[in-house]
Formats: structure tokens, sequence, C-alpha cells
DNA sequence: AAATATTCGGAATGAATATTCCAAATTGTT
DNA sequence: AACAATTTGGAATATTCATTCCGAATATTT
């Protein structure tokens, strides 16, 4: 079935990544992923070089979904303070509707690799400046809108509540259930005032 | 060198323990936990029947030392605060001190295995369990000697600074400097007021 | 319709890997 | 000093895994 890719490397990278999230970057054989994606194997060497390659594709195609989750969320009508209450309900929402997802594949790939593949280390610390940033952006324009007022700059909110992420993430994966992440989230928004 | 064993098993522990954090559990070869262990093939598993039963060892070992650092913080005549206080300090730099330590043998458990072996999760979990009843009681703690003063149950305070210090171990894996992990740190103290 | 370019399936390869097994070594016991 | 009990080193095994390679298939181009 040539003459052109057969497949839609979108959906490769998407499927694979279901994988990678599942069972991590050594716990996952490239058998699993040809069944997980439909690809043959040579189709998958061809255009993804290797396995290690496919998981760095992977990883930055999970990010960028991320990312445009929240930016979606960005461009929303509401102030700072409002995206960063939706947000971390809609979180909460996710890990207690599906305890079965593995938490979050940039978080498992810092665990899991950040110290022995330069390349990971860098995707997850850009995601790390970005979301922080994002999270800045949101708190400053929350008291220039005078929602809340902040005892520090909004850099080390951000700084914050992007810890206060990634804690849900692996709390969840600790066996966390709704109860305790919303609790958290509640003290943790109420740094805000 | 029989009759009885030449090797400490603690000490055993403790080398494979190391290997499991460097690398995680699939990313570790029985060849490099025998040479950080210095333990001969059939001695290891004649004492530890296979891999995944070493790894939960080691990560049992790993949690009783962990469970012992704080329950020595513990029994220093402090108040609840001044333990909360101290303890984050000392993880703060512990992570800036050895950049290269790779999180927390816990964390990366939880994140590689607990989706995937319910022993792990269940050692996870437990730990998690442990540490916010303890978080729980130092607040307590403070609340009745008058030191802080609270608006939730001391329990929810448990699980937040439980969360946060997941945060940390994730962020530092995540490139997240000393200040950086200053910051988020008193920001979640500030809670407290 | 022939040529071309590319994909794809699956067998083949070779390297790692976890685990087993046996004989030699060693120390405590009699 | 011989025996018993157990460890240990290292070879052997069998499995899994990532990767390569070749020939068949197919859609576009000429």
């Amino acid at each position: 079935m040539p003459k052109y890719k057969q497949f839609d490397r979108d959906k490769v990278l998407e499927a694979a990544s279901v994988v990678f999230h599942e069972k991590g970057y050594n716990g996952t054989s490239i058998d699993e992923i040809l069944t997980a994606t439909g690809l043959s194997r040579s189709s998958l060497y061809d255009s993804f070089k290797d396995k290690h390659n496919l998981y760095l594709q992977s990883l930055e195609f999970y990010k960028n979904v991320n990312d445009k989750k929240i930016q979606n969320l960005d461009e929303k009508n509401l102030n700072g303070l409002q995206k960063l209450e939706t947000m971390f309900k809609s979180v909460i929402n996710h890990l207690s509707e599906h305890p079965d997802d593995n938490g979050c594949l940039l978080v498992n790939a810092a665990a899991e690799m950040s110290k022995q593949c330069f390349k990971t280390s860098q995707v997850v610390c850009n995601n790390k400046d970005e979301v922080q940033n994002l999270f800045s952006t949101w708190i400053s324009d929350a008291e220039e809108k005078k929602v809340i007022k902040l005892e520090k700059p909004a850099k080390v909110y951000g700084q914050f509540f992007y810890n206060t992420l990634c804690g849900l993430r692996v709390m969840s994966q600790s066996g966390a259930g709704k109860t305790e992440l919303s609790n958290v989230v509640k003290v943790a928004l109420d740094s805000l005032n």
C-alpha cells in the first residue's frame, strides 16, 4: 500500500504514547507498540528510526496535546483564578474517572528517564517552565483584576501550583481518591487569599 | 564461604535500592545488581527468589530508612510546625546537594510500577497514608500549642503537605533548582496562617 | 501499460536478559 | 580430621527483545 504513507502519523504517536504511558519506556516492547498502532515492523523503523526516537516523539506529541488543552482553557473568557480553578477541577475529574490512567506521561518520563536521557529531560523541563509561566500569567491577571491579592511575585505562585499539579499526579498513582485530591487543591487555592 | 550467610542482608538491599532508584525496575539488569551488591548470581536467587521479589524488598527497605529519618525528626523537641519546616528544609537541601539523586524511589515506583504490580502499589499507598498521618499529628500539635490556627481539619493539611512533598521530588527531576523548590515550600507553609 | 517509488509483512539475526543448575569451596560440628 | 550444611562462581539455558533485511504489493507517474 504505497506510494505515500498509509498511516496517520498523529494516530500512531497517540497510540504509542498510550502504551508508553501505561508501561513506561523500558516496560514496553516494540511488539506491544506494533499491535497498538497496527503498524508493521518495517514501517515503524522506516518512519520513526527506533524505539528511543519513537518515545521522544510520543512524549512531544503528548506534550502538545496537553498544551492545547491548557491553551483552550486559556482562551476562555475567565479571569486567571477561574482558569486555575477550572484546570484543577478537570484534572481531578479526569484522575478520579480514569483511576487506571497511569498518572501523567510527562511525570512518569521525568521519574523513569530524565536522569538517563538528556532529550527526555529537556522535554520535561520545557513543559515545567511553560506551564509555570502560563500559571503565572493567570495569577497576574487575577491580581490585576483585583480578584486576589498576592504576598509574593506571581512567578512564585506559578511554581507552587505546578508543584501542586505534579503532586496530584503522583498521589493518584499512590491510591488517592477524589476527596483527597480535592482537599489538596482547596488548601492550595487558599494560598491566594 | 558458608556455613552462614556471608553478606549483610541490609547492605545488599541498600545497594540494590540504589540501583533500582537510579534506573528503575525495568531499566536495571540482574548483572548490574550483582556488581553493585557484590553478590554472586546463585546467592541472590537463593536468598531473594527473583528480581521482582528483590525489588519489593528493596522498596520496603528504602521505605523503612525513610520512616526512620522522619521518626528521628519526630522525636526531637520541636513543635509540629518546626518539625514540618525542618523536614522540608532537609529535603530541599538533599535534593539540591544531590541533583544526580534520582528523586525518590517510592515516587518513581509509583510512576513506573504501581499500576502493574499490586504489591508495589500497596507499599506506595501505605507510605502515603503513614506520612500523611504523621504530618497531621504535627499540624495538630502546632495548633494545640497555638503556633498556628487552622481553617480546615488537620488531616486535610496532612494530605496537602504530602502532595507538596511529592511535587518537590518530581520538580527536582524536572530540573528545578533550590530557589524554585524553596519558593514552593514557602507558599505551602503560608497556608498555615 | 510500464516504470518508479515507497510501504509493508514476516522471517532472520544477534544481543540482552532472567533464571537454573552443578560442582567446588568453606566453615561449624562431631 | 572427617562430615554436614550451605554458599558461591560460573557455565548453561531459554526467553525476550530491538533491529535489519528482502521480496511482494501497490499507487502514482510517465
